[in-house]
DNA sequence: TTGCTCCTCACGTCACGTGAGGTGGC
DNA sequence: TTGCTCCTCACGTCACGTGAGGTGGC
């Protein structure tokens, strides 16, 4: 029988942890005293612990190995076990590798000139299904053709009431980004179907599990910039395009903003445009 | 300006996640209601946002993130700080992958028959150094004699009264394991420096960082079993040799077990044998 | 007697998730 | 008026580490 803190000693165990495993019932000493409440543990038990510290070694939870030793489950179970844990362990490497190249992605940023234009943060979420209020027509991205496509779907949503709290969207059907006159589609989301007209097309807008974004603040001339970034991410990243890119309006003025607050908030209402670009992307190889 | 829940829609971030931002001065809406506690967020907070979650995405915390987004730092300090995580998150892949080894070896041991034998449980710990009464000496293995050193550096250890509260050692010296006779040495650890005598020699015994360690239960001519099984693990898991083989004599019988407690609490002393082998390693390629 | 070891609370960690219980705006 | 959204506590997570404050054994 030794104490608590030789068998701390030789097993390599802290005192501590020899406590909790006491108090979560996964290693009792063999005895306790009962006046000084001194923890006595054997050398039978050695082999308990050094299989919880297999286990634990080999990632799983206290809780799931007092499963594990207490059940003492079949070979089939314990392969079970042990397949599950491998599979979720060959996870979290993908996910860290993945992360090292987000990491390597950043540095080689930095080390290219590059890290002087102001720098974007690239971000990846996901972009909901929705209910527009859209028109899709071949125009000049860059002329005045869009914002007058916006105010017509605009008006459409308020004369049927339906316009709802989130910005506008132009989706580039293109592949490609940019050179002159192009495939685009303006829309504004809705909270309730309406009939469409001749112009305007009332439709579910699509969503992607992952999109790189990043967000744009200033003038449009230079959502370019904003645009190379991501592309640069995405490549640089392992991705691959998965859909058309997106731009969200989240800011462009005071004109057309149903979905913000009343002037008493307005106090950003003279700040410059914000605009976020939304890739659709997915993992090369999955 | 966007309520809490507009903007958590369309940045994919939780509202909890951005009342904690909030809470931990990261992210503070750009306003607060007086009377309703509402917060309201900005347009423009989103580049903020976006490169916190980026920098989360590379695995720093958000303490950590503070400081990088408040001290807004040179380029070549976040080049150092990305290269810092670079090394930690490499560190991590490669624990990850020695785990993921660990499991391919526990599961191959399931497939073969071996998983019919009683199961080992290797665990890696350090090896304390130590001051030792030691005999040295080529002897076979498995004869009394090995017994009779013990008794001796046992009465060399009592007589000059420095017998240390801990179990007898006793190191293989040879690279090979049991072939009739070898060079082995038997050892009780000492609280304190006394002077040798002819057969009995007191010196420091080296430490190790790392060990591989079995516990054995049972009969000593069942230890090649337990010595099988870690060398099998030692191979199995990319790791080398670099110490010889030591067996530590953690319960032996009621004699000379001076490291026991009184009668009272002697209450596994009829149990079997425990003795656990420790075999010094290093990682290969390290 | 003085260290040394042991004991039991109790709190901290990290980034939020999950209710409980209550209020303001359409 | 009824939902819906927002608010503030407060507790839980996971495997212990770190004191604080006190006691038993040589």
């Amino acid at each position: 029988m030794f104490k608590i803190g030789d068998f701390s000693k030789f097993t390599c165990v802290s005192v501590k942890q020899l406590r909790h495993y006491d108090e979560i019932g996964l290693l009792r000493p063999r005895l306790v005293d009962p006046y000084t409440s001194y923890r006595y543990y054997s050398a039978d038990q050695l082999p308990r612990l050094n299989r919880i510290l297999a286990l634990r070694d080999l990632g799983f939870g206290l809780e799931q190995i007092a499963r594990l030793l207490d059940n003492d489950l079949s070979l089939e179970q314990m392969r079970g076990m042990l397949k599950l844990r491998r599979a979720e362990v060959e996870k979290q490497v993908r996910h860290e590798l993945a992360r090292l190249t987000r990491i390597e992605a950043r540095l080689s940023q930095i080390e290219q000139a590059e890290a002087t234009v102001p720098p974007y943060d690239v971000v990846v979420h996901a972009v909901e299904a929705h209910l527009a209020a859209a028109i899709r027509q071949r125009v000049d991205a860059d002329s005045d053709a869009v914002t007058h496509l916006f105010e017509e779907v605009e008006r459409f949503a308020a004369r049927h009431r339906v316009r709802a709290a989130s910005p506008p969207v132009m989706i580039y059907h293109d592949a490609e980004y940019r050179d002159g006159e192009q495939e685009i589609e303006v829309m504004v989301p809705l909270t309730a179907a309406a009939p469409g007209d001749g112009q305007v097309t009332v439709r579910m807008v699509g969503g992607h599990t992952a999109a790189a974004c990043v967000i744009h603040t200033g003038g449009y001339d230079q959502l370019e910039m904003a645009f190379a970034a991501l592309l640069r991410w995405v490549e640089g990243n392992q991705y691959t395009i998965d859909g058309p890119l997106r731009e969200v309006f989240l800011r462009f003025g005071s004109s057309g903003e149903g979905y913000q607050l009343p002037d008493a908030f307005l106090a950003d209402s003279t700040g410059e445009f914000v605009t976020e670009l939304q890739l659709p992307i997915k993992k090369i190889d999955s």
